[in-house]
RNA sequence: GGCUACGUAGCUCAGCUGGUUAGAGCACAGCACUCAUAAUGCUGGGGUCGGCGGUUCAAGUCCGCCCGUAGCUACCA
């Protein structure tokens, strides 16, 4: 068989190079990543190096979504800038992404240069195209705070079902939907206070104006049928105008001409896949529109959670048409994950962040379980983690890595040597080759699931295949040794086709064993089989997944805070006396007995209760980190001590006005007590 | 409450427009093999296809109701 051509693909590229530009929805910039945010990066990258592999021109950009009224707060509650905030998270945004090789060509923020412009041009064009328009809005305004409050933020007692601390938009405990207005004793979430009515100028995006364009648009196989189903309700449902405005305070982007407004970060968000791109345009070169512009030829890809679908089929299309840019081609809509069928939830140790799992378990191995579950469908997916091991270990090390481990062993006694100048079994060959074109079919519909099944069908026979031919025995015969040497060249040759057809699931692996083979994976063109080639020694490619480090990996995720590095190490030694201070200096900490009139948890917090402190002239609010070591209730009504006159400090729920004393090492929390007969607004000298 | 999906072997899932005894991988049992990261091969057990009723010559596949799960119910990020 000296005839390759007759061993490989007939046109394995022969498409024209597209060009395509994919995005993943941009992060929060407020929280960690963990693994319901990774399915989404890695279908993604999955998909685009696919593309790349084939050759094509892709491009593929995300960024951190960096504004809104949730990152003001958190900043404000780390004491720090919200600039300095979106920075930090940032970083370990793209460590962890970079640990599960996610290869983005450029991770942007939401809060950049190029956001602000392409945000305010886009702005202007749809205020010029008569589709933005101004009315008064009545929300609901925390006085305190001076803030207004969205309904997530306004909490109080349902006037259905009367049951106590619900948010303003619906009761977890009747089920109820209502507006904040009707709550019974409404409260901000952020200060305790009651909210006060109040009135504002609002812009809107006039989305009704879209209503016709829009029907079209989602039945123009641009979203899964499904989806488009479920678009059709809303528009059936008659759309709404979208208000697209924030007052200050709000970190985001003023609008122009609109002095004390600011972008809702759902508007600039989308905007920022544009940004991103633009960033990268400006330092690679890359033609920008024609990435961009109504009529242009190239693909334009957005993977999103089914949960955001209203934001990227409506008000998305909607946008670019009126400002005149192209709108996407397709919507890709990917379900939830649930870890052994359950929600993820901290409380059970099954919310497992991406430094939890990067620390104990291989990324690649949850790259293969997600890429083996993954369909173009919208189906949630189980990340079961029996079923995870179990697949790891059997696919990936006891089939696929085992073919070349069991087969280079007989390639110049596993040190490397010279594959054999000839295919042994032209049919089989030509059958795993022929696999080529459906896998890739598959992996361009993104049904990974049925890819992996197919590759690992390849396997399964290429394992049969030398299980038959038994080489281990024939090398017992000195004088069929080319025999065994064609059997497991061909062995080794199959290999490489299925980590071909791996690569974009297992880059590291797949470049592990491109040392292995000593040639590139490639499939951008016509595949030829490895004849008379030398590659080099063995060396192991992955090692199996043990029950141990999925422990671990929990165990660790269930750790509560301690996981922060404030509370972390240390614990245990002691703090040295601090300086000397004389009387004076003393003197000025104003310490009285207080008697715990009131204790409650803080919805929102891990840590802190809410303290109503009585002095006896007075009633302070305070809230306390102490809710790890007692229950509010045990609290109410014994005397602490509690440091009076120290400055007020905003929270986020509120502002605390003063300390409790207690002692603490990090192992545990003692409040101080008063002896018998101390009296609430007593001097502590 | 309304709407939308989903519910197939212990686990993860295939089953297109209804059509022979319902499939795969893993797990399990037995056997073989011992080249291979206790890997591989062969054989086998295992499912009233969530429940009930209906349409049909024929239903996992269509219709209705019920049960369960998840999501949506846009001015939440």
């Amino acid at each position: 068989m000296t005839d390759s051509s007759a061993h490989s693909t007939p046109s394995a590229a022969a498409a024209p190079r597209r060009r395509i530009l994919v995005t993943s929805a941009l992060p929060y910039a407020n929280g960690a990543i963990h693994l319901g945010h990774l399915v989404e990066y890695i279908q993604t990258d999955i998909w685009v190096r696919f593309q790349k592999l084939r050759g094509h021109e892709c491009y593929y950009v995300c960024a951190d979504d960096a504004h809104g009224t949730a990152i003001m707060l958190k900043a404000e509650q780390l004491g720090i800038a919200p600039e300095t905030l979106i920075e930090q998270v940032n970083a370990e945004h793209r460590a962890d992404f970079a640990r599960f090789l996610i290869e983005f060509d450029n991770y942007h923020s939401t809060h950049a240069p190029e956001n602000r412009e392409l945000s305010e041009t886009i702005y202007r064009r749809l205020r010029a195209n008569g589709h933005i328009a101004t009315r008064a809005v009545i929300q609901p305004f925390d006085p305190e705070k001076g803030l207004f409050l969205a309904d997530r933020y306004i909490k109080g007692t349902c006037p259905r079902c009367r049951a106590p601390d619900q948010y303003g938009d619906n009761c977890e405990a009747c089920g109820a939907t209502y507006s904040p207005a009707e709550l019974i004793d409404p409260r901000s979430a952020l200060s305790g206070a009651t909210p006060v009515e109040r009135e504002s100028l609002h812009y809107f995006f006039t989305l009704t104006a879209f209503t016709d364009f829009l029907r079209r648009w989602t039945r123009a196989g641009h979203v899964a049928e499904e989806i488009a189903n479920k678009l059709g309700e809303w528009l059936d449902g008659g759309l709404q105008d979208w208000d697209i405005s924030r007052d200050a305070p709000y970190f985001g982007f003023e609008i122009p001409d609109a002095p004390g407004k600011f972008f809702y970060v759902w508007l600039d968000a989308p905007i920022g896949y544009m940004a991103s791109f633009r960033n990268l345009c400006d330092r690679k070169g890359i033609d920008f529109d024609a990435f961009w512009r109504r009529d242009a030829d190239t693909e334009l890809y957005h993977f999103i959670g089914k949960d955001i679908v209203n934001f990227h089929a409506l008000f998305w299309p909607a946008m670019l048409e009126s400002a005149g840019f192209r709108t996407p081609d397709r919507i890709c809509v990917h379900g939830f994950l649930t870890i052994d069928g359950k929600k993820m939830s901290k409380s059970r140790g099954t919310f497992v962040n991406a430094r939890a799992y990067a620390d104990h378990l291989n990324p690649e191995y949850l790259r293969y379980d997600c890429a083996a579950k993954l369909s173009a469908g919208i189906d949630d997916l189980d990340l079961n983690l029996d079923d995870f091991a179990q697949r790891v270990n059997s696919d990936l090390v006891g089939k696929v890595v085992n073919i070349a481990s069991r087969c280079a062993r007989f390639i110049g006694e596993g040190k490397g040597g010279t594959l054999a100048a000839t295919i042994a079994e032209p049919e089989l060959w030509q059958r795993a080759l022929a696999a080529a074109e459906t896998i890739a079919a598959h992996y361009e519909e993104r049904e990974f699931g049925k890819a992996m099944r197919e590759i690992m069908a390849i396997a399964d026979a290429a394992n049969e295949y030398i299980a038959a031919r038994e080489p281990w025995k024939l090398a017992k015969q000195p004088e069929r040794a080319a025999e065994v040497e064609a059997i497991c060249s061909l062995g080794i040759n199959l290999f490489r086709l299925l980590m071909l057809y791996l690569k974009p699931v297992l880059p590291a692996t797949a470049a592990r064993a491109e040392r292995f083979l000593a040639c590139e994976l490639r499939w951008d063109q016509p595949i030829e089989p490895l004849l008379g080639h030398r590659i080099a020694a063995f060396e192991p490619l992955l090692q199996r997944v043990e029950r141990k480090q999925i422990d671990a990996m929990l165990a660790a995720s269930a750790e509560p805070a301690a996981a922060t590095p404030t509370t972390a190490a240390t614990s245990t030694l002691q703090e040295p006396i601090a300086a000397t201070i004389d009387f004076d200096a003393f003197a000025k900490v104003d310490l009285r007995i207080a008697r715990i009139a009131a204790a409650a948890p803080v919805e929102g917090s891990d840590k802190l209760l809410k303290l109503t402190l009585d002095l006896g002239s007075e009633i302070r609010t305070v809230f306390s980190g102490i809710r790890s070591a007692y229950r509010p209730e045990d609290l109410e009504g014994r005397l602490t001590v509690m440091v009076a006159n120290l400055a007020p400090r905003k929270m986020r729920f509120g502002v605390s006005e003063g300390m409790v004393l207690a002692a603490g090492d990090g192992g545990g929390i003692y409040l101080l007590s008063p002896d018998s007969g101390a009296e609430p607004g007593q001097r502590v000298t």
